[in-house]
DNA sequence: CGCTGAAGTCAACGAGTGTTGGCCTACAAT
DNA sequence: ATTGTAGGCCAACACTCGTTGACTTCAGCG
């Protein structure tokens, strides 16, 4: 936090310190097992810092997590191609440096956090699909929004379970497909959910 | 557990109403949420008594997870239905009565215990992936060990992925769709990893 | 210097957890 | 009826957690 005329403060690089503690810690053991000790000591600092600076471990968390899925401009992308270049951009995103994995972090913890589950919601809701809305529907109609949802629905479904799969379950095959390979095999089944 | 002649003992009902209770717990809770209390309580039942039964909550955990996919004889379903068949069947199974969701409960706690997902990882190594080796690869090849791990890789990114986003996750499109959309559209994906 | 307010430390509280051992109860066999 | 034993309950322990309040240290400024 800066003051209000932009002068840094002393305390913004424990700030900083926190909040990467926090996101390492939150994905890598999810919300409930990442203790605001754990972070604190990860940051080198007091517990009762993290209190002072953030007033909970539910607002740490929501201030750790940005769950923007930095989706690139799909309409200069040749239509057939959507599939593949989407599920390239995820693989990217989740293979990114430590304390950039807000999708990770959110999707360990939201298998048991309510406030988790609802901001997965509302991520997908107000990235992917307005996207998708953009990108058109199947031949020639225009698609309705009903259809529009349910084909990010089935997107969210083929991404996450990639995600899963692969960051969390660590299913050995999955794990060891490399990233060409997983867009070579995973990028036609998005690219049918889309134009199909 | 009955006696060594096979005669019930007194203890039976309450073994089942544990075993049913914590069942439950898991599966809506996640490991770490379901409480040893919580459980008792279902099972109107002091806490004691579970760890008289069971003896920890982790080996409660292990006996009341039972990670059986039930898989169906695919050997007489033709080629060509295998990828619905397989979802409808999946959707089924999810879908079922309280006390038999053990892969929802086992995916919860995956998110967060290392246990639960060793146990993932060998359920689909042991049951899936036998059993596509015996559906048999693409064309006329026959599919090396490799190419089926990957296959049942793939597989299980997709189906795990929906059952994270329609019964974890609960996203709304994704909830919305009713069993036969989905088996339409999700089919053909599963189809295409198994003889693509 | 002394003063002020921010930054950081320390110890503790209260709640909730898994787990344990002692005690009570009820049933089955003698 | 008495006794042995399995089934069940209660209270407590040891621990961890998030959180709090009082205390100390330090930077900046007159």
């Amino acid at each position: 936090m800066a003051d209000i005329d932009g002068r840094p403060r002393r305390s913004d690089a424990t700030r900083r310190a926190i909040l990467l503690a926090a996101r390492v810690r939150f994905a890598s053991d999810g919300y409930d097992r990442a203790t605001i000790r754990a972070i604190a000591a990860d940051a080198r600092i007091d517990p009762a810092m993290v209190m002072r600076y953030f007033g909970s471990k539910a607002r740490l968390f929501a201030a750790a997590v940005d769950p923007d899925l930095r989706l690139p401009d799909l309409s200069s992308v040749p239509r057939r191609r959507l599939g593949k270049v989407l599920v390239a951009h995820f693989l990217d995103r989740w293979e990114g440096d430590p304390g950039d994995d807000s999708l990770l972090m959110l999707l360990r913890s939201a298998a048991t956090d309510d406030v988790a589950r609802e901001r997965m919601r509302h991520t997908f809701a107000s990235q992917l699909t307005p996207v998708l809305a953009a990108i058109g529907g199947g031949s020639d109609e225009v698609a309705g929004p009903d259809e529009v949802a349910e084909r990010a629905g089935l997107v969210a479904s083929q991404l996450l379970g990639l995600a899963l799969t692969r960051h969390i379950l660590r299913l050995p095959p999955v794990v060891a497909m490399d990233r060409d390979s997983l867009v070579e095999r995973v990028g036609p089944t998005i690219q049918r959910y889309l134009t199909g």
